[in-house]
This record gives C-alpha cells, structure tokens and sequence, in this order.
DNA sequence: GTCTGAAAAATTGTATACAATTTTGTGTTG
DNA sequence: CAACACAAAATTGTATACAATTTTTCAGAC
C-alpha cells in the first residue's frame, strides 16, 4: 500500500478530527497545515480537497476549509443510509457466514472490549465502527465497505460528541449479541439486532444534540 | 450553485466518460486537458483527483490518470449496494409519498419515455438513472442521494456500453410499474418490483459481459 | 465609545517553474 | 533483426510566484 504525501495528511487531519482535538467549525488555514506537516500548499490543499468530499471538511470559496459541524437532521440522514445498507448486510452475512470468518468478528470484538475499558475515546470509537466495516470486507464486498467507511467517519466526530463510555460498552456487547445471532443464522433476529443496534448508537447522539 | 472551474471540467469529464467519447483505459494527460480547457495543469489535477476519489477515474503513482474500467466483479457490488439501499428507499417512499410527489416522479418518466425512443444514448442513461435519485430527494435524504448519484455514475459507462435501446424501453415501463405500485401504497409489490427492476438492470449487464 | 471606511495584511485561487519519474526513440551489439 | 542500453522527450509530483479575495487594522467622524 502506497501512502502518498498527500494521505499521510489525510490520515493526520481525520485522526485530529475524529479524535476531536479540532472541533467542528475549526478553521483550516492551509499555509499553517503546510507549516506543521513541511510540505507545499500545494499538498495540503489536495487533502483538504479529499477531505471535502467525504465531508469531513466544508470548504467555503474564498474563505478557506473548515472542520465540517454536520447537522443533527445530517446525522439522521446518515443513519438512515447505514441502516438500509447494515440490516441487509447482516442478513447476508449470516445466511452466508463460515465459521473462520464469525472467528474472525469474535477476535475484532474482543479488541473492542479490552479498548472500551480504557479511556482513550479515540481509539474505541475507531474499533466500534471498524466492526461495521469489517462485515462488508468479510461479505467480499469493497464497495460497500468503502461507502461504509465513510458513512461511519463521517459521524465519528458526532458520535465522539456525545457517546458516552457507558454507551460504547452497551455497543460492543450488542456487537457480541449479533454475532451470536449470525452463528446461529437466526435471519430475524440478526435483522431486528441490528436495527435495534443501529437505533440505539443513533438515539445516544440525538438525546443530547438539543445542545447544539 | 456555484460552479467554479473545477467543476467545469469534473462535469465535462464526467460526460465524456458516460457518453463513452472516452473510453475504459484511455489515458488523461493533464497537459493535453488543460490545454483544452484553457487553464492550468493545477486544475486539472484537481478535477482529476476528485474523479479518481468516485471511481470514475483511476490514478497510478506517477503514470498518471486514466478512465476507469471496473470490472464485471465490481459492477456485481455497486448493485449489490444499490439494491440494499434502493429496495428500502422505494418502500419507505410508497409508505410516505404524498400524491404531489407522485406526481413529480410520473412526470420524470414522461421525459424519460421521450428520451426512450430517442438514439442519443448518453440523454437517455442519465434519465433513467436519475429516476432512481430523485426518489432519494424526495425522500428528503441528500445523504442517500449523493451516494446513489455516485454509484449510479460509476456504472454508467457500464450500462451504456452493455445497455441496447430495448433494454432501456423495458427498463422504462418498469419505472412506471413501480410508481403505479408506490401510489397504490402496495409495499410488498414495491419491494419486488425494485428488486427485480435491479435485477435486470444487471442481468443486461453481466450478460454480456464475457466479452471482456 | 463605536461606527465607518479605506489601507494593510493575510489567505485563498490560479499559473508557472522546477524536480523526479516515466516513456520514447535511437544507436549499438550480439 | 531482436535485445539491450542509454540519452532525449514527455509527463507527473511538488514548490513557488503572482493575482484575487477576504480579513484585519486603524484613523477619523459622529
């Protein structure tokens, strides 16, 4: 895998804003970024072009790029695509499912519980999504999971807002749950989990986002 | 809407690219771009980079940019995807549609029915793509949207090199199969007529292709 | 004190220049 | 004549320069 200039400032500025070191709404001057990483402009403007695509950034013209503040009526748009795509995807993966790969879920899943137990918010929220992600590579599906990743980053600055440690263990307990479920290729259940599952990650943000 | 330069020669690419005037593999140099859109390399790059990030275009490290050719393996994702988000989309739009969004979806069919029996293909893809888009946007979900657009355009250059005139007739009337069943709010009927419409649209597609 | 407006500074948008790499062409050799 | 080597040309990758726009600063009026 080539990681380009370019992706490594990608990578660094996903990272500070999905750990939240740069809040929403946080100007991105380009000669700063440029300063910080000892590259061109020229660099920094590409990644801050990408960035913008998957709307993690908002680029206004003229005025510069900015971390990107996603309504709560985004976020509910975003939830919504993921519970058409994820109710689905979980249906075949259970219908479809070898032992090796629920092993392979079971390990991620074991990751998860050891990282929700500490405290670094950053790296539990990774986990919890990469779950998500993880499914739609085990399906043979790199499509979906390309759109799945985005989907996912692009919440994970909200998500990082308001989810409490509290809610990401309750969250990979349900991981655990599912997969049980999918073993057993139970469909129903496996469909009704993960709704229900998608709900509650989604009521955990919108409860609180009266705030904003 | 603000269009800059940019997005100029995105649209204009991207047309290109669906109305199959560039084809799978073909080489994008920049100079040669720029040249013929009057501006500098550093816009074209641009331009190219934001393709390459939807898949229309494919870059290799220092060889440049070139058209995407996806293979019949990807195009089997990309409906796989659609078919997950468009099944629930329709089913939640004939449980929600008022009888003025009805309305403005016929009224999207007329022009497609137009364009049927027009030669002009390019016209013609868009359009029946499109269809599937709006239903997004009048389901109020931009989200949702984006995505389809997407998906839908990465597989354009697919469907119009696979897809005859026949096909698109067909493809046609079951758009307005599939509206009749939405406004008799038959949710059952939705779902298997989206399902098989997809099916179709794909069968069209990998039918033809071991040609490759 | 603060409101206004113009000059100055800073920042973005675009073009160009230069470096690094790849592609092409040519001549040599077996 | 094919294969290789190597120089020349072309192309991409990055940095810098300049133009256009926005933001800031600050003097002056009220």
């Amino acid at each position: 895998m080539e990681t380009s200039s370019t992706d490594l400032i990608v990578k660094a500025l996903t990272k500070a804003i999905v750990e939240h070191r740069l809040e929403p709404g946080t100007k991105l001057a380009e000669q700063k970024l440029a300063d910080h990483h000892n590259v061109s402009r020229t660099l920094v403007r590409q990644a801050l072009f990408r960035m913008s695509q998957n709307r993690l950034v908002r680029m206004e013209p003229a005025r510069g790029a900015f971390v990107a503040s996603p309504s709560v009526e985004e976020a509910r748009q975003v939830f919504s695509v993921r519970r058409m795509l994820e109710c689905n995807m979980a249906v075949q993966f259970a219908r479809t499912a070898t032992p090796q790969k629920i092993k392979i879920l079971r390990a991620h899943i074991a990751k998860e519980q050891a990282a929700v137990s500490q405290t670094d918010p950053s790296v539990r929220t990774e986990l919890l999504g990469n779950f998500h992600v993880r499914i739609a590579e085990l399906l043979d599906n790199a499509v979906l999971a390309d759109i799945l990743q985005d989907l996912i980053s692009r919440c994970a600055l909200v998500t990082l807002m308001y989810q409490s440690t509290q809610d990401a263990a309750c969250s990979s307990k349900e991981h655990t749950i599912l997969v049980d479920a999918m073993e057993a290729k139970d469909e129903q259940r496996v469909l009704a989990l993960m709704s229900e599952h998608l709900d509650g990650v989604e009521r955990s943000l919108t409860f609180t986002a009266g705030d904003w």
